[in-house]
DNA sequence: CATCAGGGCCCTG
DNA sequence: CAGGGCCCTGAT
């Protein structure tokens, strides 16, 4: 299947069909890895989020999840398994590589892997917290284990952040499309092509119109301006993980095109602080009146003190498991009122 | 056809 | 701190 067919719609239309299109670079080398998440894990609640819009970057089956990664200068490819059983879960990787991998950075990859997925972490004071709450106790049983991960780096976090702004999500994946057309890097690694993101420095030689012409709009500032301070180092996700929330949301807040929002989704997604509950953007207000207190609309205030309250320190990753679940849920069942809100 | 708001953010007054 | 403007698109 091809990639753009993959997306289920008509992607890319204005982009990368004007220049030739590059072969795919073969990743073959391969590399196996296991990894022993913390129990109980929940596999495909871990590794497809059907809240995300889908990207040409990775792809999922029940029990299998491919997506490409940059560790150092290395660009790789991973096909992530489910193995093991519920007592003692098992994750099997297979690493693909151009040129081959030495331990040490097969060691990254775990560490990386497991930092992304909180792989390390069994949620027992969640599960806790969630098992006698009355409302919503079978939508945290049914996804017992899920992790709040990501597999995306901060640099290719903040870039799906821009196309999200201010679009819908039909546009947002024709310009993420149009932009890995142009400047990805397209591999094929376990008979599947996959793009993975560009590096920063990439964009430092492309113009605003350039970009432009990608349909990226008003956005081509902002990506040119988080490319080159992210090449510049100006925020370190590495070093970043290391602190305190306060001050991870105040250097990502220093990022030209990071607002109120955004740096809610990085803080969460990214950073994995479970109480970044800290804002709401009109469209999940809406959605979060329904799922909550079943009613058109709720004041954003009102909800955001409503489940702070209730789950403290877990509010965003509870509101996590809720939200994906509707996600889940929306595949079997046609749910009207949310069709409307999300507007593909 | 025209108008409008969208999975925000920046900038101005 | 509120509100206008921004690119482009599909919905009305």
């Amino acid at each position: 299947m091809k990639l753009s067919e993959r997306l289920g719609m008509r992607v890319g239309l204005n982009s990368a069909r004007m220049y030739p299109m590059v072969k795919p670079r073969e990743l073959k080398h391969k590399k196996r890895l296991n990894i022993y998440p913390a129990p109980p894990f929940h596999f495909d609640g871990t590794f497809h989020k059907p809240s995300h819009f889908p990207a040409t970057t990775e792809d999922w089956e029940p029990g299998k999840f491919w997506q490409t990664i940059r560790l150092g200068n290395k660009l790789l490819g991973l096909k992530i398994e489910k193995g093991g059983f519920a007592a003692k879960p098992q994750i099997r990787v297979t690493v693909y590589s151009g040129k081959p991998i030495v331990s040490t950075e097969l060691e990254n990859i775990r560490r990386e892997l497991i930092y992304r997925n909180e792989l390390d972490n069994d949620l027992k004071q969640f599960r806790v917290l969630t098992a006698r709450d009355k409302r919503f106790a079978p939508i945290f049983r049914r996804w017992q284990g899920m992790r709040n991960a990501t597999s995306d780096s901060l640099y290719k976090l903040l870039i799906i952040s821009v196309v999200l702004q201010n679009a819908t999500v039909r546009r947002s994946v024709q310009m993420l499309t149009a932009l890995l057309e142009r400047y990805g890097d397209r591999v094929q690694f376990d008979k599947r092509e996959f793009y993975a993101i560009w590096l920063p420095e990439r964009m430092a030689g492309v113009g605003e119109d350039e970009l432009r012409a990608l349909k990226v709009g008003y956005r081509a500032k902002f990506i040119k301006r988080l490319s080159a301070d992210m090449a510049a180092g100006l925020v370190d996700e590495q070093k970043l993980r290391g602190l305190d929330t306060d001050t991870i949301k105040k250097e990502l807040l220093r990022l030209y095109g990071v607002g109120p929002e955004t740096v809610r989704i990085l803080l969460f997604e990214v950073f994995h602080r479970s109480d970044a509950f800290i804002h709401i953007a009109p469209w999940q207000q809406k959605i979060y009146s329904r799922l909550f207190y079943k009613k058109k609309l709720m004041p954003a205030a009102r909800i955001q003190r409503d489940i702070q309250k209730q789950y403290g320190q877990y509010a965003m990753l509870a509101v996590h498991y809720i939200w994906e679940d509707i996600f889940w849920r929306r595949r079997h069942e046609h749910i009207p009122w949310l069709e409307e809100e999300i507007r593909l």
